[in-house]
DNA sequence: CCGAGGATCATCT
DNA sequence: GATGATCCTCGGT
């Protein structure tokens, strides 16, 4: 399991080292786990880092000690997944934007209401419905056993490019995904 | 395959 | 009162 050591190192870097570790959810609906693709870093004095404004409401999770869990609402409608980074108190953050199914398939399935794996986990509101991650969870610490990060392979190689949705600091280079991989959210 | 438009609501100003 | 770190549907190519 990766611990608050993991997370307690630079964004950028941990945003890169995410990548082909396993989320995993124990929730009383069963077992669901993927592996994940893809990452954005949401930085210090960024401009379209929650935090980035000061502390507020919404983003109190994101001002919580490394490994916490930043979970919010999106567009009324979706939920996004998020762990906490650095130091405590930078506000620093990566974003999960794409999972490789891995286990509860049937599950995720079930939560997505669709019949296909196809874009089951590929993007950040998807993963949520699918891995069944809601605000419940938001300010949880990552080390808990039904919601945690395991060390999986590392990537053979990893792509960089500027970040998706975002309205202001568009062209920072801060989006990570597992090259050739067919499940991130878009290339 | 691709782009446009709409859904929907907690949080912030 | 305005605004999203999104996604789905629908119509056109």
């Amino acid at each position: 399991m990766l611990t608050r050591d993991f997370f307690n190192r630079p964004t950028m870097k941990v945003a890169r080292d995410m990548l082909g570790a396993v989320l995993i959810h124990n929730s009383p609906a069963g077992k669901t786990a993927g592996i994940i693709v893809e990452t954005e870093a949401y930085l210090q004095g960024d401009p379209a880092c929650h935090a980035s404004r000061g502390k507020t409401r919404r983003n109190a999770a994101m001002f919580g000690p490394p490994g916490t869990a930043y979970i919010y609402l999106v567009y009324g409608i979706h939920c996004c997944f998020n762990t906490v980074t650095m130091p405590t108190g930078t506000g620093e953050a990566v974003l999960v934007r794409a999972l490789e199914p891995l286990e509860g398939l049937e599950l995720m399935k079930r939560r997505r209401g669709i019949a296909d794996v196809k874009g089951l986990c590929s993007g950040p509101g998807r993963l949520c419905q699918a891995m069944g991650l809601d605000r419940q969870y938001n300010g949880m610490n990552l080390s808990s056993p039904s919601l945690y990060i395991q060390q999986g392979a590392v990537p053979e190689s990893i792509v960089t490019t500027t970040r998706v949705g975002i309205s202001q600091g568009q062209q920072l280079p801060y989006r990570f995904y597992i090259a050739g991989n067919r499940w991130i959210s878009r290339k």
